[in-house]
DNA sequence: TAGTTTACATACATTCGTGGATGTATAGTC
DNA sequence: GACTATACATCCACGAATGTATGTAAACTA
């Protein structure tokens, strides 16, 4: 067959991915066969195998092409100025509302939560996923306790454990609502609750508190 | 071959379940055949399909041999003489600890969180699964309205969207602590940022609190 | 105790997916 | 303008899993 060019072969790369989303979401990784996702890419197994190695490197190519830029979003960078509750808060807002607007996001979510079996050549994505939570709690147990200090009030529990918790929060509010988009507004509810669960720790937020609708790029912690 | 006695046959059956249990845990649902189930339970595949009508019908009666005990312990009676509050932590903790300590409770809790995937027959088992959520956020808001008017204070956000954190704070607990048992203790770090929780939404709870850790059969809610 | 049903084991047909080998025409490269 | 690497398409051989059909011996029943 005519050879393509380096851009066009690209394209189908990014279609090849595309199709295989669709096609994990709606049928389950296990039961799509590389046949499926070349022909809905309008393509045949020959370009799958050309582009990747099996599979679980789909898999990975899907997962990367979503969860690297927002990793690279929503590091915790310790910046005196600013109130760095402020600071996670606009990363799990933004966070929330990129898995409610982007379909794309939203998708490989769907898929890595309940679409796919976490064993054998997928290990190593589990591992990731790990790695990347255990970062995300980090970075929370961190902030808390810099605010902690920065506002002299002592949280009534370890800040590890306050850290374990805000996370089991948020991500427990992502996995419930993926499971089922209607039950509630996953932006709204993520707000209040994570306000809910620091006043609990004995953090005085009523001041602190943005309006995040009004702010959708999340500007308000630079003007601050 | 030779044909068994009822309890012979009740006794295959649950080797069968238990097979699969191994076997779904460690290779995922998917990827065990029939065949490696029959033979880890010493038997063939012609016993399974007497058994069962299917792989998702073995599946079901894997999950239904460990959720329906739990689903008939957990259920919240509205009784006038305890506190709500305390009803609900009991309940929470006792899952928490059997997940922890029941292996065979953990290890389909893991299954069906990390080892398969909800599609096709499948969805069935998520329907099920959306339902005895939906049933465990409607018990926290019926004990959290019920609590704050007893105690005469105002929750600090809607009881539906108190009840939905705090459920997705447990679920995520659970989820995140399957995924790396290491990484903290479930039961403590369940009780201490449960507490936290309702502390934010507005309950003194430094009274009602009970040592579970020296009542592991949560007898303090009957004795009061 | 003869007949029937149960609780499997065994054998078979069919389908499906994978991996690899091979073909091929063009885009880059010198 | 020849050469080479690229970007696939096509073909083939193989195993593996499923569902079904059939065999069978003992447990149950009348």
């Amino acid at each position: 067959m005519a050879r393509r060019t380096k851009e066009e072969a690209l394209a189908t790369r990014n279609r090849l991915i595309d199709a295989a989303e669709i096609l994990f979401q709606s049928q389950g990784v296990s039961r799509t066969s590389l046949q499926q996702i070349a022909e809905q890419a309008g393509a045949t197994r020959g370009a799958v195998y050309w582009h990747f190695k099996d599979k679980a490197d789909l898999f990975n190519a899907m997962m990367e092409r979503v969860t690297l830029p927002m990793e690279n979003a929503t590091r915790f960078a310790d910046d005196p100025a600013v109130d760095p509750l402020v600071v996670i808060e606009a990363g799990v807002v933004a966070a929330l509302r990129l898995v409610t607007t982007d379909t794309q996001v939203r998708r490989v979510f769907d898929i890595a939560t309940h679409k796919v079996e976490y064993t054998g050549e997928m290990a190593s994505v589990q591992q990731h996923h790990l790695q990347v939570r255990n970062g995300c709690v980090g970075d929370f147990e961190k902030a808390l306790r810099l605010a902690a200090r920065r506002t002299g009030i002592k949280l009534s529990v370890p800040a590890a454990v306050a850290a374990q918790g805000l996370h089991a929060l948020i991500s427990g509010l992502i996995q419930n609502w993926l499971l089922d988009p209607e039950a509630f507004a996953l932006v709204s509810v993520g707000k209040r609750t994570f306000n809910v669960y620091l006043a609990g720790l004995g953090f005085d937020r009523s001041g602190a508190r943005i309006d995040v609708a009004a702010d959708p790029l999340a500007l308000g912690s630079i003007a601050r």
